[in-house]
DNA sequence: TGCAAATAGTTTGCACACAAAATAAATTTT
DNA sequence: AAAATTTATTTTGTGTGCAAACTATTTGCA
């Protein structure tokens, strides 16, 4: 049989690709569920950012989450506006931006707690399947992210 | 030791974080290497499609990436523009948006052809590894858009 | 035939996402 | 101390991404 000339750029042959789409998926699944503590999915990785670690500024924020600051910027000014976090410049130096919980923060921490289970239980893969996929997916980000 | 009640909400214990991370991570790393293509990732992924098709409309590139049509509708004019696709409707039927691979968008295929042995090589994994991983990540994709 | 329902795309509105440029504060250099 | 550099954040511009509303065409049915 003729070897394809094209099979490398082809859609199936590319693993990029499923994960590209489960990351919009999984995006979605989260929406309705967190549209009820009036959150985004992104606004909710933040919220939980602030959940385990109760305030710190943008550059580490960002940093740890690998968001850009710019794309930080307008979203904590909604979650901000809608009074789960306080902003505010760094009394030592003006260019910090200092981030805090609010109690209302954190109040939201207790609403959130079965969000994870619920997602869970959308998918049927075993605690197994799920404990090497993420083994996988995490050697990935560190090959992608380390030689930059 | 105590059980951590908020242990399911930290950052570290969710699948989908490294996931949403992958998949930004690799439209980054594309990124560069597309822009000589004149590409963007999501552009690059619609011209595999063409690459492979030849031919389609809408409903069913939409269908088969699962990109929604009103995502597409901007970005198909964007590639019409660069030449590489021409879009028309349908005289049989005027609803259908028919979209064909011009033979300047055929001829970047070859171009194309090495992007992704560039990307593999960025990545320190073995093939034993990229085929578990596959495997895993289309069963989680499949659980996800399965069920709606 | 004639109108309701279905189908296919497009537009609008909102929310990321990031590169590059701009702004502002602190630090280093001269 | 003034100027240059570095550091932290914000703004601007472009490109997805999707839900909901809108438009146009075709189909189905009374």
């Amino acid at each position: 049989m003729s070897k394809d000339k094209y099979g490398k750029i082809k859609l199936k042959n590319q693993v990029c690709f499923p994960i590209y789409l489960c990351s919009k998926e999984i995006i979605k699944k989260y929406t309705p569920e967190l549209a009820k503590l009036d959150l985004t999915y992104t606004q909710y990785v933040v919220m939980m950012f602030f959940w385990e670690r109760g305030s710190s500024n943008l550059k580490e924020l960002a940093t740890t989450l690998k968001i850009d600051p710019s794309t930080l910027t307008p979203l904590l000014k909604k979650i901000e506006k809608k009074g789960y976090i306080k902003r505010e410049r760094d009394k030592e130096d003006e260019r910090n931006l200092v981030i805090t919980l609010t109690e209302k923060g954190d109040a939201l921490k207790d609403e959130a707690l079965d969000v994870p289970d619920k997602m869970r239980s959308c998918v049927d893969m075993s605690a197994d399947e799920i404990h090497q996929l993420n083994a996988l997916i995490n050697k990935l980000l560190f090959e992608l992210i380390d030689e930059k």
